[in-house]
DNA sequence: ACCGTTTGATTAAACGTTAAATCAGAGGTT
DNA sequence: AACCTCTGATTTAACGTTTAATCAAACGGT
């Protein structure tokens, strides 16, 4: 590893100078920046992140926990967080929380005690993180708007529902994942408040109340929606099962736009988040925050996308025949 | 932040014995040893990382470079590795090859720039990664034994293979999604290869090829086999579509285990990596690398485990009929 | 009483970088 | 000619940790 020193070696200057030189901080002539420039290039010289570390109590680092790395959007967010930091020279440390509030904070612990200088969080299902000793951003939970930035859950509901109704919907059922988890609760929020009273609403919560979803439609129900792509999956499954064929009988709606959502026969309409505005907006709060500054935009939410493909249609009239 | 010296000062000792108390490294006496770190509990210190790292040369980080995180595996990688790295008190890093080539030996070149002890790549689809000035393992890819663990991409594929045999069947088609990517191709070769002659087969490649597949089923093909999991919920969409049921026309099965073989109906019978195994082995070559010892378990590959659900079953005679 | 050994601790230097303080010289002003 | 200013560079110290070298004292043995 060719140090600042040989390079001052080198060009026969003290290891100071150099350092101004390459960072442009102090007072260098430009005739010697362009020899330590030119020196520095040749050696092949990659400044010591660590030593650079030491003297600036800062690492260039930022740590990333997430609820639970299996999450289907993790990738996404990393990828696209990974890349808008790069951008800015700052690395991603990751954290996993394994599905439980305690793995949580140790998992926080660990990456402070790493030095990082700023968190990214996506918090577990109702588990807020406790305040930490470094700069944080918290994403995707709607209550807290403090240097949280978040999807607008409330507001895709809002956006398919509107689709639904548009397309003449009458009666529909609503099917979540997990009663616990908030962005699911904003998501049904967003929907039944779209429908207030012109569309007659149903809400169910999880695989026990499939069959009252199969009942429901059997009813009359001309559109299911569901908080999940996955969700989704299998209502289709248990639906075809029961002869009901999407959409020609019934509409069905996703949430989240999974690679599956454009595999399934028929292709999914569904909710799409904007991952990338997500991830540069977090960053951001955490990069002006790392600088002294208080968050920009606190607590917006970045809108969702409506993504329309074939599982929704105009509802057909059918008779009332129990399959 | 409470430093070493800190320490030192307030126990009224040097700072080299607080370091060798609370390493273990020289000469102290037991009850200086017991003060000593009594002390840094109660001021609550905690070495740092960057410190440590200038002096020792080793930053106790690990990168990790997955071809595009988007890869449905990422995240189980990602979780198993995180795990088993924190364990041994190494951090891990995320790069982003955005799926070329180009981009994957810039990642590579960021990591090392930041420090990285040891690399952990995930190739590019036919882009092996060139040599790194760090310890270096390889995942997943089967071509080159040097320091890379993969699953037994093969062996996953005879195996599975041989559930479909042992059930009768007589004709199979299977569908790759990318003649480029080699873990299809030994996947493709390990069900070929296990079929031998005691199984007509016909091999097909990618979206293209789907009607293709329909047509053989038509002809009297009884079970479809894929090499990932979202390319069976594609086939059973359009085997459905062409009237065909699954499993009762034609058996069907998946590679990965993936959320979405679950969430399907009929429920596919699939191939599971045995991805904590992948991680830990990943883990062990490069801290075996780092410590200057040669990487253990050369090659080695880990076995898949077959998951049997409900799209697979019995042949059942069908009369010739082209729907 | 003297010498070698062991024990427990200290000093000093080093890792690579940077920021503040200092310094030498050139140039311009009174 | 004495003074101030500006420029371009150098010294020095510091960040927190580790380690090799050193040192003082206590101990045991002849």
């Amino acid at each position: 590893m060719v140090s600042i020193k040989e390079i001052a070696k080198e060009v026969g200057v003290s290891p100071a100078t150099v350092s101004n030189a390459l960072t442009g901080k102090g007072r260098v002539s430009s005739q010697m920046i362009d020899r330590i420039q030119a020196v520095a290039k040749e050696l092949g010289y990659r400044p010591s992140l660590a030593g650079r570390a030491l003297q600036r109590g800062q690492t260039g680092i930022l740590g990333l926990v997430m609820p639970d790395l299996t999450n289907p959007l993790f990738p996404r967010i990393a990828q696209q967080l990974s890349i808008a930091a790069d951008a800015q020279g700052l690395g991603i440390l990751i954290g996993d929380s394994r599905g439980n509030p305690d793995e949580q904070s140790q998992a926080l612990h660990r990456l402070v005690d790493r030095g990082v200088d700023g968190l990214l969080v996506v918090p577990q299902m109702g588990a807020f993180p406790e305040p930490q000793p470094v700069p944080t951003a918290i994403i995707h939970t709607a209550s807290d708007p403090r240097n949280s930035v978040s999807g607008d859950h409330a507001g895709g509901g809002s956006l398919i529902a509107r689709h639904i109704a548009g397309l003449g919907h009458k009666r529909v059922v609503i099917l979540g994942g997990d009663r616990v988890s908030e962005v699911q609760q904003d998501r049904i929020a967003g929907m039944v408040q779209e429908f207030a009273t012109s569309v007659e609403t149903r809400v169910l919560w999880g695989e026990d109340e499939l069959s009252d979803l199969i009942t429901a439609v059997s009813d009359g129900a001309t559109a299911v929606m569901t908080t999940s792509d996955l969700l989704a999956l299998r209502v289709l499954s248990h639906l075809t099962r029961s002869g009901f064929s999407v959409p020609r009988d019934v509409s069905l709606t996703g949430y989240d736009d999974l690679p599956l959502a454009w595999a399934m026969h028929p292709a999914l309409t569904t909710i799409a988040q904007d991952v990338p505005q997500i991830a540069t907006r977090a960053l951001e709060i955490v990069t002006s925050l790392i600088n002294g500054n208080s968050a920009p935009s606190q607590g917006e939410m970045v809108p969702m996308r409506l993504v329309i493909r074939q599982s929704t249609s105009k509802p057909n009239p059918r008779q009332e025949s129990n399959p």
